[in-house]
DNA sequence: AACAGCTATGTTTGCGTAAACATCCTACGC
DNA sequence: GCGTAGGATGTTTACGCAAACATAGCTGTT
């Protein structure tokens, strides 16, 4: 900066100035300067204007994996959302830290951010095995309830429950369900939807078969479902699980939607080409992601009157995988 | 930092000491340096340690967008071997700046990264519509050979031979090709592997159907191919896309691979729990990223000895989508 | 003509850190 | 007992920038 302010012949202040975009400088000396920084290839140093500014523009996202498309459409609007609003996006994927707690520890603490969002297992941070450092603002994810903390939670209860009613309504006697793996607060939250739905009604409950997003716990899964022949609509948590499920049913000799419903979750694009297209409750990622940057960045702004609890809705898109049951007596 | 050196009774340098785990330091001057960290939340500002060492120990990933399962392996990939090396990966999606191209410049510029890594169609920085910030070091990936830069490229062209290759040796006439978008280099270079190899073998080379890596496009040409009789071996750009294509082969009452073989590209986790699991050339994405950040480590700390290119071999995984041609006389 | 009020620019300062250098103390050899 | 080596610690400094304050020049008013 100094090199620039000697050749255009003014003071390091207005070289700032002029870099910042203020105003204060005559129209002919804001050339100058700028003649002078490209001449000399000059760009601002951003770590001596984060020490000065007390601020880094960035933004962390902490995830435990980026294995499941629901994460990925997340990180992606957060990194849109907040590039927006000028602020970077730093990844931080935590399954490379866990090598030795203290590792987290100092990592995490070094943190180059202004505010960190967490899509990471709750018990994760209940069990402090991600020891936050203090005073940063902290937005989490899709998790329970956090008084300590702003989150932004996607409807996953009220998305369950509008599949499970869908495929009642249809005429099925029960539902099944596909779920997610035990530490996962959608997978959680699904189950719950799934199971009070049918409770509401007064259904048989079927075994809760538990799975881990994986096309291929879906298809291992859903060989049982499809072996049992009550089995005539199933709800899974997720939309690659259902395509495991597909396989399982095709297997068994059992056509969809006509032998049994398939309901997904997370609609994502591929579940529209899926053969039949799958039936799925749409989340939107984008919002979610939105929202989470506004909730972080109202925080580093101070603003404290954002709402503790952000719930983004979400809706079944009806596509055609589901269908009544087949008549008894077909 | 002057806090803690205070309350534990020595200077700020012996604090940076303790800090940076440099030795030097008493055992029990560490302790008592370390207890007054505790005490009172020290944790060591990044900016001014970006500043006085000049490095941000930070990486940036520019990507167009975050759609195609390859783009996220990637990233996965590169934040994790980032991580282990100690580098923080930084995240720029590259459409939300295109707004202005001034603004695409000024936010590069700035960019608080010690190098970066483009996994972007070569195309845009060719038209300079990316102006990278001078000196810094720059990866690219999944792009042509470039003299002015280091490339890790995946070997699309052989994948796109062996899957041919594996398509003719069961004895299909010839095979035809669900291409990806026409900017995408790792779409060239599939489509040319594909043509190449048939062009070798003296085989009729079928309309390339060109999509854009959704499972939507791949249905929507699939249905052209499916409709043509000759049609026997089906070669897609992707998994994805070899999804839609099913869907198009079925409906047209066509069954895989009995009728039609099909291969697919990447060998997504999902590709396995196709029905039938699908055959797919392997691309070992988390190899790539880890390339991709010894690469741009090594110009960081000057070791200019790196190859200016690197391939990553791909393998074909042949599972239950291929077989030979149905018999005329069947 | 004197002064206030404004704009354009310059000067000083400190953000938190770690390298470079300076100092102190202890142990050991002769 | 003196000198020296080496380890432990303190002091000074600069990294690049922008806020705060200072200054200079100019306009318009009385």
């Amino acid at each position: 900066m100094a090199d620039v302010a000697q050749r255009a012949g003014v003071s390091a202040q207005t070289v700032s100035r002029v870099a910042n975009g203020f105003g204060g400088v005559l129209e002919e000396t804001r050339e100058v300067v700028i003649a002078a920084m490209d001449e000399l290839g000059y760009r601002p140093n951003s770590a001596a204007r984060a020490l000065k500014l007390g601020s880094f523009h960035t933004i962390g996202v902490i995830s435990n994996t980026l294995s499941t498309i629901g994460d990925i459409r997340t990180i992606e609007a957060i990194a849109h959302s907040a590039a927006v609003e000028g602020y970077t996006t730093t990844l931080i994927p935590l399954r490379a830290q866990s090598e030795g707690a203290g590792r987290v520890y100092s990592r995490l603490q070094e943190l180059a951010v202004d505010a960190l969002i967490l899509n990471i297992e709750t018990q994760l941070l209940e069990r402090a095995e991600v020891l936050l450092p203090p005073g940063v603002p902290v937005v989490l994810m899709d998790t329970g309830a956090d008084d300590a903390h702003v989150v932004v939670d996607t409807d996953q209860f009220d998305g369950a429950r509008q599949a499970t009613r869908h495929l009642l309504s249809l005429g099925h006697d029960t539902v099944w369900h596909l779920a997610g793996p035990e530490g996962s607060h959608p997978a959680q939250r699904r189950a719950e939807g799934w199971r009070q739905t049918l409770a509401e009604s007064g259904r048989d409950i079927p075994p809760v078969l538990r799975g881990d997003w994986t096309a291929q716990s879906g298809y291992a899964l859903g060989r049982r479902a499809a072996a049992d022949p009550g089995c005539t609509a199933v709800f899974c948590a997720n939309d690659q699980m259902a395509l495991g499920l597909y396989r399982a049913l095709r297997e068994a000799g059992r056509s969809i939607p006509d032998d049994v419903s398939v309901v997904g979750f997370d609609d994502t694009e591929d579940a529209g080409a899926y053969d039949p297209p799958l039936t799925s409750v749409h989340q939107d990622f984008a919002d979610a992601g939105r929202r989470a940057v506004a909730a972080a960045l109202a925080q580093v702004r101070g603003a404290s009157g954002s709402p503790r609890m952000d719930v983004v809705p979400t809706t079944l898109v009806v596509r055609e995988s589901t269908a009544p049951p087949p008549s008894p007596g077909r």
